[in-house]
Formats: structure tokens, C-alpha cells, sequence
RNA sequence: GCGCCCGUAGCUCAGCUGGAUAGAGCGUCGGUCUACGGAACCGAAGGUCAGAGGUUCGAAUCCUCUCGGGCGCGCCA
């Protein structure tokens, strides 16, 4: 709390500031201390004076005016100037003294720069289970499930990067008559006919089928098992190819079988469910009472015929996440599912667990064009667009940044024509080249290099000012997506970030012949401390951060 | 019919637990430069933030209604 990051310091100098003025008391809602969006309005700009009009019984530019006397002694030579502007917002612009100790800050963090900040903001750390894609596992892959798996495994890279701990689960739906279902698919492949009307039609069913042993012949339980489990690993390489990885695969099957002495996950979650008095039976059938916790109706656990329904299943997975003792419970789902979110959370709350500490984020729909042109998905024909076409197709790194560069909840309309061009249309490949250049320019320094670029004056120039602004936003970025499950904002301040160097590198001459050491090594702290949140940021995306990038790998000149 | 998500520039989208003149990328048009990596940079045009009310010092942001789009409403999984 009392030491962080520049920006945090600054912030409890105008905490101090405030409760100097009210004489102690706090506003409602904390002031803000943000970065104006008008160059003429300052380095930071903050709201402090209009929060407080009732507490001191004065006009907010009155206010200002006492605020601003507070934070010029506090402040002292690091603030340049500060004035009050407009309904009573104050204007701070900090010296170039202040701005090189905070850059100093940065790089002495290092590689764990806005990072850890989990501890010191307002909810701690925590352990979170996250359950992310949760495909069906008789197919592969699919475009929703792409984005699920950019989302989740961003998140998940989000939310331990901030400080909490995450354990990446994939729920396995290897139960129930779709199994069945896919067992007579390959069969019927494997021996030359077609897949039973409602069966899985995809051309990939007949490549599974010839992978498996006698297919035609050994009983269909067996068949669909091998093939449930070859899907399985192909999923799991899929996944993997795109930078995606499980802490452990959960199987639905194992939650309807005994576990030794104990009866099943879904016996006992039933039972807590029964103690609860949250069950009851009407025509033969076993039904929560959802509808008491926000549900429309209650939902059937088990058939009037004696067999579990699906949502038996996720009643007992949900009981297992409980019982393993997580502070939080993720669980990120396409938008075909939303529906399920009130049942989901009432079964939760029904099995003694918090509402709070369940989420459930639904992730949109993908419409792919290319060129302008819609790509049809059908998968009843099985010619839908696999995470695997889609990696082929456009690379990974463009397949992520696309998928993830925009909030969960918007429907996607990815143009991959777009996507996959290399050059600087791409903003991916902007990013990463903004990476790149510095990389290159930090190792020409060290072997001590110049250029015969003009030196200029060695000011720092308003573009260098601006990055260094952006730089010490980092760890507020960070802590904003994270609890807002937000990773698209680490794309968008990356991109912000890169175009940001790139002014920079236009006004400031680097490694120029003739620059004072002093500004060389200043300047060489800018960038390095660019690379590095450049660097973090693509880390949390999943995305690479090359060393270089060559100009050959351009399609066209 | 009910529920969830969305409606911001020509296109794709940020901004949404309220702040000062609404942003980016692409596209279009016009420029720059012996350039530390040209996969560069600069500038311009382009928006009644779907519409109407309300809340207040202040609304793209919060509330209500309307219109438009996507998806979901099984003793399927």
C-alpha cells in the first residue's frame, strides 16, 4: 500500500491532500487521478475538488485552490505546475526530476513491472478455478471454441499476472447418448456406411474411425471410448499449437462412478442438495428447485426413466469445484449457453456456495468473412471452421490478437484476409515490430554503437514525456482488466503503447553520435522499460514478442 | 411471449462502476524523409455515440421506454 508504483505514490499525495483540506473525512467515491486526454490539460488531471463541495461547504474551484496549495508543499520541486481549470478539475504537471525517479522505479521492477498488484488493491489474492473451452469431445475444435480458449488462457495469464493464483480446468463432456452417438458414427464409418441420421457427419468422424483398431467390429461401447479419447488428444494438441494449456482435464464420466468408499460426485452432491431441502420429486422425476434462487423453473436432475440429466453432471462438477476449496469459481462460456447462468448459479448457491464467488462470462459469437465475404459454418456438415484452419490459415499470433483484441461480450466479425496479411495494416504485426526495433537498437547500444542520425537538443521532447506518461500507467492497466476479466484492454493499451514508441523514436534520436551520455542513457531507460511492458503485455495475449522480425516473411513489397 | 448480449466514423471496434473539445486500426484523400529496422512517419475529410424521456453541476457511460440485430428458452448434451 505505501510504496507501488509512481502513479500509487502520487495517489496517496493527493489522498493525504484531500483529508488535509476536509479535515479528515473522505469523499464517497475516491478522486480520480488520470491522464487527461487534452495535452493542454496537464500530466494528470484530477476530479478531487467536485467530490467535495458537501464535506467542506465550499465551490469546488475554492477547493482546488486549497488542494492545490496541500499538493505543491507536498510535492515540492517534482510538481512543475498545477493549476485549477474548468467546473474545478486541478491540473498537475510533474517535472522532469519526478518523471526520471518514477522511470527508475520501472526498471528496477524489471520483468515484474505492474505486476503482483492483486495484493495490494482491494480484494487480495485469491485462487481461482477457471474453466475455460469445455468442447464437446466429438469434434474438433471449433471457431467458438478458439475464442473461448484465447479468452480463457488470456485471462487466466491476466489474473495470475496480477497475483492470484489460477488453476486452468477443461470439463469433459465424455458422457451421456452423444458419446453413444458418436460410437455408431465411427462404426458406421468404419464400416463403409453413413452415420446414423442425428450422428456426427463431419468427414473428420471416418479419420478418427481408421485410427481405431477393428472399428467395425468390437462393440460400440469400446469404439466410442477410443473414440473419445483420440479427440481428446487431438483437442489437447490443438489447444497446446495455440498456446493454451490445462491444468487438468475433468471428466464428466468420473462424476457418475463410485470413488472407493464414497459414492459418486453427483450421489453426494444430491445428497448435500436433499439435506438442503432444495430437491423434490414430482411425476417419477428428481427436480432442484432452481426457481427459488433466480432460475425461470426448476430443472430435472433425474428423468422420470431413472437416468441423470446433463445438469446433473454440471450440479455435481460445480459441487467438486466447491468442495475443493477455491476462493473463486470462472467459468467461461459461449454465448449458446447463456441460458444456463441462472440455473448454474442457483445450483451453486444451493449447494451452500456464495453467489459472489461464482462467475459466469459468456463469450459472443465469431462471424468469419474473408474478404469481405461470409464463411459459411455449418456443423451439421461438418464444414465448420476448426481452430486448426484457423491457426493454418492466419498464424497464431494474428488468431489471438483478433479473437482477444475485443470484449468478450461483442460478436466478433473477423475478416481473415485482414488477419492474415503481414505487413503494418496488421496491428498485431505492429505491436510485435514495435518490439522488435527496440530489441534491435538496445543490442547495438550495448555493443556501444552510434549513429549518424541528428542528436537534436537532448530535451525531453513532449512524444518522450508522453511514453513515459503511458509506461507508468501500466500496473492501473493491468489491475482494471484484471478485475474487470478484461484482457482485450492489454490489447488495446499494447497498441497504444507501440504507437506511442513510435513517436518517440521519430523525436528522439537514440544512439545518435554527438548525444550527451546522460541523454543517451536516459533515452535507452525509455526504451528498455517499452520493451519490457511491451513484452508483459503481449505475454498475457499469448502472442509472441520476437527478438526480430524479417523482412522476408512480408507477402508482398 | 420471456431472458441474455449488442447498436459509437465508410468498415471492424475501443471508451461504459459519469467528468473538460468522443478515440484507434483499416479504408479514402494529401504529404514527409540519407531511414537508430520504411513492416515508418505527418496531416485531412469523416460521428445529432440507434431514438425518446429521466437522474445532476456534468451522460456515449446510470434509469425507463421504443426501434433494430444476434443468441437462448427440452425429463437433449
Amino acid at each position: 500500500m505505501t510504496s507501488g508504483s509512481p502513479l500509487q505514490r502520487l495517489r496517496t499525495v493527493l489522498d493525504d491532500a484531500v483529508l488535509n483540506v476536509t479535515g479528515g473525512e473522505r469523499p464517497k467515491s475516491a478522486p480520480t487521478l488520470e491522464r487527461p486526454k487534452q495535452a493542454a490539460h496537464g500530466d494528470y488531471a484530477t476530479n478531487a475538488a467536485m467530490l467535495l463541495p458537501k464535506i467542506v461547504g465550499a465551490a469546488p474551484p475554492m477547493i482546488a485552490e486549497r488542494l492545490s496549495v496541500a499538493l505543491s508543499e507536498y510535492l515540492g520541486d517534482d510538481l512543475s505546475s498545477i493549476e485549477t481549470a474548468g467546473p474545478g478539475f486541478l491540473n498537475l504537471r510533474l517535472s522532469d526530476g519526478w518523471l526520471a525517479k518514477a522511470l527508475a522505479d520501472v526498471l528496477a521492477a524489471g520483468d515484474a513491472y505492474g505486476s503482483g498488484g492483486a495484493a495490494a488493491g482491494g480484494s487480495g489474492t485469491e485462487s481461482v478455478h477457471l474453466e475455460f473451452v469445455s468442447n464437446n469431445p466429438t469434434g474438433p475444435v471449433h471457431i467458438g471454441g478458439a475464442r473461448g480458449a484465447a479468452f480463457g488462457s488470456s485471462l487466466s495469464n491476466l489474473l495470475v499476472f496480477h497475483g492470484h493464483r489460477v488453476h486452468r480446468e477443461y470439463y469433459v463432456n465424455d458422457h451421456g447418448n452423444q458419446v453413444e452417438l458418436f460410437g455408431q458414427s465411427l462404426q458406421a464409418r468404419a464400416r463403409g456406411e453413413e452415420p446414423p441420421e442425428e450422428g456426427y457427419q463431419g468427414g473428420y468422424v471416418a479419420d478418427v474411425a481408421a485410427r481405431i483398431p477393428d472399428a467395425a467390429t468390437r462393440p460400440v461401447e469400446e469404439v466410442a471410448t477410443e473414440g473419445i479419447a483420440l479427440m481428446v488428444a487431438a483437442q489437447k494438441a490443438s489447444l497446446e499449437a495455440f498456446r493454451t494449456t490445462f491444468d487438468q482435464w475433468f471428466s464428466e464420466n468420473a462424476l457418475h462412478e463410485p470413488r472407493g468408499e464414497r459414492v459418486s460426485e453427483v450421489q453426494e452432491a444430491f445428497d448435500v442438495l436433499a439435506e438442503q431441502g432444495r430437491t423434490f420429486e414430482q411425476e417419477g422425476a428428481l427436480f432442484l428447485r432452481t426457481s427459488d434462487l433466480g432460475d425461470d423453473k426448476d430443472r430435472v436432475l433425474v428423468r422420470s426413466d431413472g437416468r441423470a440429466t446433463y445438469f446433473a453432471s454440471d450440479v455435481a462438477y460445480h459441487h467438486a469445484k466447491r468442495t475443493r476449496g477455491y476462493d473463486r469459481v470462472i467459468n467461461v462460456l459461449g454465448a449458446d449457453h447463456h441460458g444456463y447462468v441462472a440455473r448454474i448459479e442457483a445450483a451453486f448457491e444451493a449447494l451452500g456456495g456464495d453467489r459472489d464467488r461464482i462467475e459466469l462470462l459468456i463469450t459472443q459469437f465469431v462471424n468469419l468473412f474473408d474478404g469481405g465475404e461470409r464463411v459459411k459454418m455449418s456443423k451439421r456438415a461438418g464444414e465448420f471452421v476448426a481452430l486448426d484452419d484457423l491457426v493454418d490459415d492466419i498464424g497464431v499470433d494474428a488468431a489471438r490478437w483478433y479473437l482477444l483484441a475485443r470484449s468478450h461480450d461483442t460478436t466478433i466479425d473477423l475478416d481473415l484476409a485482414e488477419a492474415r496479411e503481414q505487413s503494418a495494416e496488421n496491428p498485431v504485426y505492429y505491436v510485435q515490430y514495435a518490439h522488435a526495433r527496440i530489441r534491435s537498437i538496445l543490442t547495438r547500444a550495448e555493443a556501444g554503437e552510434t549513429t549518424t542520425a541528428n542528436p537534436g537538443d537532448g530535451a525531453v521532447a513532449p512524444s518522450e514525456r508522453e511514453l513515459s506518461l503511458a509506461l507508468l500507467a501500466w500496473p492501473d492497466e493491468v489491475a482494471e482488466a484484471a478485475d474487470r476479466r478484461a484482457p482485450h484492454r492489454i490489447a488495446t493499451y499494447a497498441l497504444s503503447l507501440a504507437r506511442g514508441y513510435s513517436a518517440f523514436y521519430r523525436d528522439c534520436p537514440v544512439l545518435a553520435a554527438g548525444l550527451p551520455d546522460d541523454v543517451r542513457a536516459r533515452r535507452l531507460d525509455v526504451c528498455r522499460a517499452t520493451a519490457t511492458v511491451l513484452a508483459s503485455a503481449l505475454a498475457i495475449l499469448g502472442v509472441d514478442a520476437p527478438e526480430r522480425m524479417d523482412r522476408e516473411d512480408a507477402v508482398e513489397a
